[in-house]
DNA sequence: CATGAAGCATTTGACATCTAACTATTAGAT
DNA sequence: ATCTAATAGTTAGATGTCAAATGCTTCATG
């Protein structure tokens, strides 16, 4: 469970940043997902994210009413909303991405890359062994 | 973020595989904390479990309710509830170690000792450079 | 010993998340 | 062409979590 305690308490700390930065943990990953995509869907979103349509769908709506970014209609598939980033969206996303690299140095100081990559690749074992 | 989305995957299998064994996830680590230091008060468990106070208590109102523990005031410091289990607790308890104990097989699979250990520090670095 | 500070637990109100059920739209099969 | 399947998204209801406020109880200090 040492896995879950850490994901936790990193998890928390980032959140924490982001507030410091004008935003949250989940605002950011939003915000993440839609440049990284522009005009994607949103169960592609979800998907990127790794969070369920219902979940993004609430963030969404959060998101919209604070002017963050724009849902509209596929013209050719009338079912996909295609989301884009407001300026106001585009300029927190900057604010965050900034925090998100400070948080990130943060986080890997005094780890070397070749036991960060051990890491990951235990970390994507784990998931390999669960049927993730 | 593969740590959030891997500790995310892992504990969604790991609750899987504690209801089917008739408990979940909440539900397994508070009876651990509790067995592993019996009559211990909430605070200690809190801490053992890493939530917070007012989380457990709402876990263990639910456990109370379904005959799985009780709690008592310490005659000695009636500030402090002792929590301990019930038969029906010790019963859940014995199964749901079983299958815990077979999900940790799962998890490990082909990830010999010493990868889990550089891993195991490596997520202890973690923890120290957000503080926790 | 009286009063104020600290400790333990609970309550309240909020948020993120999930699953299941629902609506709207499109695609496919015959 | 029509009826059925599948797909995209939303809504409703539940769970797990946290922070802040509250209520008892104990401790410390004058």
């Amino acid at each position: 469970m040492n896995l879950a305690r850490t994901a936790k308490l990193v998890a928390q700390a980032f959140d924490s940043a982001m507030v410091e930065a004008g935003g949250t943990l989940p605002v950011w990953v939003t915000l993440l997902s839609v440049k990284s995509k522009e005009l994607a869907n949103q169960r592609e979103l979800a998907g990127m994210i790794g969070i369920q349509g219902a979940t993004l769908t609430h963030h969404l709506n959060a998101m919209e009413a604070q002017g963050l970014l724009t849902r509209r209609r596929d013209p050719q598939n009338r079912r996909v909303h295609q989301v884009a980033l407001t300026e106001a969206g585009e300029a927190l996303f900057e604010k965050l991405r900034l925090a998100a690299v400070a948080f990130d140095k943060r986080l890997r100081a005094g780890l070397p890359d070749e036991r960060l990559a051990e890491f990951a690749e235990v970390l994507a074992a784990l998931r390999a062994n669960v049927g993730g």
